[in-house]
DNA sequence: GCCGTCACCGACGAATCGACGGAGCGATTC
DNA sequence: GAATCGCTCCGTCGATTCGTCGGTGACGGC
């Protein structure tokens, strides 16, 4: 889908607030809010906007401590091991890559404890799984869900 | 601040959708929509709820690789050297780590060409900057914006 | 000149927002 | 036990917004 700097304004107002009402972003834009109406909904039907997410702190909600995590899987059986994985609670992204890793996953927990036990209980011991390093995020310098649109 | 269950909920429907009316909130959980704004009100002030944003597929604004990088950087100027990775555009998230690194960043280019002239031309430019791994993201096997609240 | 397409808009009824005051209730105090 | 407080929930209401539809004007093809 084509987008014009029409689409990315309104993009932009979106992800920065996603419950701005259409009729104020109709006026950032200069727009009628009928006009914001339509794009939107020819956006969300394209796939480009593929949601709206209240964003919640983390640490407000019992998960104290994070970490990104390094995986190894055995050959062949790839996507088995990613299946398990994607069902573990806690785990919030996992990413096939390139270089030292396999996978790379972020995985949040109530404590250090808790991280311990999701690693070794769980992750550690899923069928497929050959070795791992856990790094423990002690501070999240800068994190935006917004790409410059 | 502590939630109970009725907040929880709440949580898990803002967190799957944020422009979800209050009132369609409300009936779900079976409560008045007042009440349902109250807790959110109460909610965003004590930043459990830190914001609402709209998702965009990063591959539909012109984003079509992104990699999880990971540096060192020099002791010392850890401060200087993050505030300028912050400013580098496409640099989505910024983590202070254990382990093999000191900061893992996710980053997102056009292509694998301005993927090289960000890490070669930015990023390892940067004052305080080490050195650095760059993984880049193949697929992304599961990925979501909700914490099991 | 005619027609189709496209983006935008005005308008309108239905629904929602956001704020306020008050009801209900358990705990505390006197 | 009466009064008071704190807390949660709710009814209500005017202002605003939502979501839709038909219509207008610009543009290009034929």
């Amino acid at each position: 889908m084509e987008l014009d700097d029409t689409d990315r304004e309104i993009l932009r107002i979106l992800q920065e607030d996603a419950r701005t009402p259409f009729s104020e972003v109709a006026r950032r834009i200069d727009m009628s809010s009928a006009t914001v109406h339509d794009r939107v909904n020819r956006m969300q039907e394209a796939g480009v906007i593929e949601g709206y997410h209240a964003k919640v702190d983390p640490r407000e909600v019992g998960f104290g401590i994070s970490a990104i995590v390094g995986l190894r899987v055995e050959q062949g059986r790839e996507q088995d091991t990613l299946d398990r994985l994607s069902a573990v609670e806690g785990v919030q992204e996992i990413h096939l890559t390139t270089g030292e890793w396999d996978v790379m996953a972020r995985v949040y927990a109530e404590d250090a404890d808790a991280l311990r036990e999701l690693m070794f209980e769980e992750v550690a011991q899923m069928d497929g799984f050959a070795r791992s390093q856990t790094m423990v995020v002690l501070g999240t310098e800068h994190e935006t869900e917004e790409l410059p649109v």
